[in-house]
DNA sequence: CTGAAAGCGCTAACAT
DNA sequence: ATGTTAGCGCTTTCAG
């Protein structure tokens, strides 16, 4: 339990072996100011040989940087985050910036715990996604000490937070106008649990307001968690209804895809006898049959855009909400509601 | 770009605060000996006031240790790898450990630059899943500057490497067993580039080997790169033959799916026409219809077992492979070779 | 029970 | 062009 890191040669270690100061190193190291052709050469040598690898904390302690950023998600296994941490890496990677990761699992607890750890590393800024961007102890802490942090996907209303996100609403919305312009008027919505993720609000009140702004009845929601049960029994339910829903928006494309493989499984189909929508973007999307209809976001790049914006508050800069847009992607899981169900109707 | 770190409190800022030395404050910060009670509670409270933070850094500097784990996979995108990643986290935060991650999706250059900044911040160990775990230069380049590592997914044969891995082999012959029972004789394996994957290359030997061992005909081969465009093409050339294979084994879930979507939208069924078995136990295979037949791995417990296996290691522990088992998760991708097949071929 | 002091590896003035 | 030196924030003997 004591002597964990490797020992390793260290700056002295090769000023002494080139014959040299170790300022002389450090600055060979760091291709600072000018160094004579010669010693240049003969020190390069002695950090070979001596395989010297210099001590990034030592380097740190020094200049007060880190040079590490910090990102909270909730999951990597929903890969609407893992394509965002990817995006974060590639521009973070590319600014000279490592990442530290922490995934929360929904459990509020754990988060503390994992950002305490990242501030006493001594991260320059966090990226992350919460629960409620308006209504957040972890972000109430963090304007309190002043740490420079961005929300992703979160859109924060009431408070000027600094964020990339998309207009969930807007995005909700777009979903109803395409059930609406296919002839549904029964709609239901199986969201995450508002408690969870404050996306999955927004996105049920821009649907449910459209629905209502036509003059249709609102939709019937159901909150679920992300276990498959949860979401059988909403079906489940749904599908007991008299007269039951004939499109069903989901607040993100895992719960679409399950709902789908749901139906199916019923012996029902999709879009044949319920259209379905869902939200994100994700890859598996489109490798399933039906190819889901959904509200992409474009994940990767508000991931290298929360990058630049968090470095521009480092920096000082002011900007708090970059809005990102969404883009309708036309599946084969929504079609015309059937004309035998119109009939009914009149 | 010069005092991102923000301005924090110091030890030394404490003590002063609170009228002791450093000494105690530090001795209170990490709960050693004993303090006096007033002492305590007098410090405790300048800590509250001044928000102390203790700079790990300097602690890290001072003990040579940082409680740093690092950690390299292909992709994210994966949730194979997501899973174990949270594996992973689980059981290094249970140690007291924080991880650095990257990814090199699937591009050796990037890796190299990710683990020199790794190593450069003194990871104390790292876990990784490479290209092949025999041939390796990362791993060559480890295993010279003495760094402990373990690798996972990924099983060495020639080397000694430790790893944290599912027989590969058996599994591709457990798939293949599969087919056998259910009376296929045509099969084809849809695998990712060996050269990207040893572990794909290992799953097909097994399953091309119980053909052979049952004296059916080899397994026609075809590798793809992850884009859906590749898969296409695969499936496309395997149905133009004159006599079609009627099961496909995958390396990976990933492309199992995409195999079934492909499949099924071009008017055929999985399993009426062809059945589909893949490899990994992705939660998404359980979602989709039909469900997917697969060789499952313990992803989390890997990720969480090769945590414990690398600190041994640390400790100079000298087991180098944990053989974890793979479970044979039976879907709705596969059926009974049609009668119809059966008797065209008699 | 508490304080003084050395030093972890490095950078950046400041000398020369 | 190169060397000297003072810390960065912390832990940890060693004294008292």
């Amino acid at each position: 339990m004591d002597e964990a890191l490797i020992k390793r040669a260290t700056i002295k270690n090769v000023a002494d072996h080139a014959g040299v100061s170790i300022a002389t190193v450090s600055r060979i190291v760091n291709g600072h100011s000018t160094v004579g052709e010669k010693v240049r050469e003969h020190v390069t040598k002695s950090i070979k040989v001596l395989k010297f690898r210099p001590n990034v904390i030592g380097r740190n302690l020094k200049t007060s940087r880190t040079h590490v950023f910090g990102i909270v998600v909730p999951t990597l296994s929903n890969p609407v985050f893992a394509e965002m941490v990817g995006g974060i890496q590639e521009e973070a990677r590319l600014a000279g910036y490592s990442t530290l990761v922490t995934m929360n699992e929904y459990q509020e607890g754990e988060e503390e715990m994992a950002v305490e750890t990242m501030l006493n590393n001594r991260v320059e800024g966090l990226i992350l996604t919460v629960a409620d961007a308006d209504n957040s102890l972890l972000c109430d802490r963090l304007d309190d000490e002043d740490i420079p942090y961005v929300l992703l996907y979160n859109k924060p209303e009431t408070s000027k937070r600094c964020a990339v996100a998309v207009d969930n609403v807007a995005g909700g919305a777009r979903a109803a106008e395409e059930f609406v312009k296919f002839g549904h008027t029964r709609s239901a919505v199986i969201a995450g649990r508002f408690s969870d993720s404050d996306r999955s609000q927004a996105r049920y009140e821009g649907f449910s307001n459209y629905f209502k702004s036509e003059g249709l009845p609102p939709p019937l929601l159901t909150e679920v968690d992300f276990s498959k049960a949860n979401v059988k029994a909403a079906i489940a339910e749904l599908l007991s209804h008299p007269n039951p829903p004939t499109a069903i928006f989901c607040s993100t494309d895992i719960i679409a895809i399950s709902v789908i493989g749901i139906i199916t499984s019923l012996g029902l189909s999709v879009p044949g006898d319920i259209s379905v929508i869902g939200f994100d973007g994700i890859d598996f999307g489109q490798l399933i049959q039906p190819s889901l209809t959904t509200i992409s976001q474009p994940s990767r790049r508000m991931g290298r855009v929360a990058v630049q914006l968090l470095m521009d508050r480092i920096e000082g800069g002011e900007e708090t909400l970059r809005l990102m847009p969404f883009r309708f992607c036309a599946g084969e899981s929504v079609t015309r509601v059937k004309q035998i169900e119109v009939e009914i109707l009149a």
